[in-house]
DNA sequence: TGTACATCAGTGAACGCGCGTTCACTGATGTAC
DNA sequence: TGTACATCAGTGAACGCGCGTTCACTGATGTAC
């Protein structure tokens, strides 16, 4: 009737344990290198040990995604949730900064959510979207807000038209009750940052060294210039 | 003293049919998975044969990455001469709209250039970097062209850095005679631009369907409106 | 407190696989006289 | 035109490697009486 303290506590340890391992493995070589006998190795453990934690080298690979996105999560929720609900242009500058403050701190979970697939692996959509909405979720949240405050600027988006609203309802279910519109706009500010911050982790840009940073707060603010008012904070 | 004629056409036909074969299993399977056995396989040929044509895999792979930049440049360059050289704004959208064709029409070659490299492959730069500086270069020119003829609206623009403006320098050297100002704008467009399509040919936008292409033209548009005047054209 | 038993995390050997690369070779293609 | 020779693209066997996964096992940990 009474648990076994020790032998839950090892088996914890050594799950976590293979996680981390994988994580670095991933930063040396990359998500396709990921190999379940490489962290075995590391280790010092059989590579069929592994198979008590994860029924296979996909499992593995899932439960790294997921974490993956839960950390971006949790950092974009942070960043939100530092500035008061009424702050918008405060919020989203902040989540801007966020992005790109996370993607550098972990360059391996950046690349394993946004790069290219593991070759022969298809992420199991069920286990994996509920993180992967929850963080993207924060930025619509913000336009959202904007938008039924009367500060989204909206005039000259293109206008969404009836065969995609439709293909969008689809994925709003996931997104809570925020409308198509805020939807849309979100996803060209996410355009936009991700296209910075995806260059400067694959390298492709030139030595631009800390010019980077000015460049960074010149899009973030040229996005908050272009799609919101002026709110009364 | 005469040529031979017939074996040089085979040798030719093979080196490129094993670029062909490459780009298809590309398609499939992902930059990384690229193996010598299947190209070799699928072309009813032993895998050693390949090694009459290319030194070793990672040979093959630079050849890849220089045929994609190649073909980029080729679309890049053929868009924007499309326009003449007064009509900057025409140019600029031609090349804005030729970059996500091409990497729509060229998935695999897309993702070999930007996507996640290759593990265990580092690019010769000696070979590659001319290829890829004369792709880049026309966006470059054309940022270039504005601030020549006065239209390049910069007042706003991040300030460029002692530091960071001796840094780039060294990126001017390959780029012709370009001030640094136009580097860093055709940067950030280019991120921008990237930054769209990049989600969108790795599948992570959500089923807009055609409704991605109001969003890239008004992308596009903004960018324009953003960063030039009008000029005489 | 002490003994007999059950659990189960981790072991080590083995499987079948595909890979890049080497090597000595063969046999058709092309050349020289 | 005909024969002897050189070239060299492609072959097939072999190397050593690391991989994911299976399997029967062992031996320490924890449980029940």
């Amino acid at each position: 009737m009474s648990p076994r303290p020790r032998k839950d506590e090892r088996s914890i340890n050594l799950q976590e344990a293979i996680k981390e391992t994988a994580w670095q493995y991933i930063a040396k070589y990359g998500a396709p290198a990921l190999s379940l006998r490489a962290i075995a190795r590391a280790l010092g453990i059989t590579a069929p040990a592994i198979y008590n934690y994860y029924p296979d080298r996909d499992a593995l690979v899932t439960a790294l995604i997921i974490d993956a996105y839960t950390s971006f999560g949790d950092a974009q929720i942070a960043a939100r949730d530092a500035f008061p609900e009424e702050d918008i242009i405060g919020r989203l500058h902040a989540i801007g900064h966020a992005y790109r403050r996370w993607a550098l701190a972990h360059p391996q979970r950046y690349q394993l959510i946004f790069g290219t697939p593991v070759p022969g692996y298809v992420a199991p959509m069920k286990q994996v979207l509920p993180s992967a909405v929850r963080a993207f979720g924060v930025l619509v949240s913000v336009v959202e807000a904007a938008r039924r405050a009367g500060t989204l600027r909206a005039d000259s988006f293109p206008p969404i038209k009836p065969g995609y609203e439709a293909a969008l309802e689809e994925w709003k279910r996931f997104s809570g009750d925020a409308d198509v519109l805020s939807l849309s706009v979100a996803l060209l500010i996410w355009a936009r940052v991700h296209g910075m911050v995806s260059l400067e982790i694959a390298g492709s840009l030139p030595p631009f060294g800390a010019g980077v940073d000015a460049l960074y707060e010149y899009e973030i603010t040229s996005i908050e210039r272009q799609f919101f008012r002026e709110g009364e904070s």
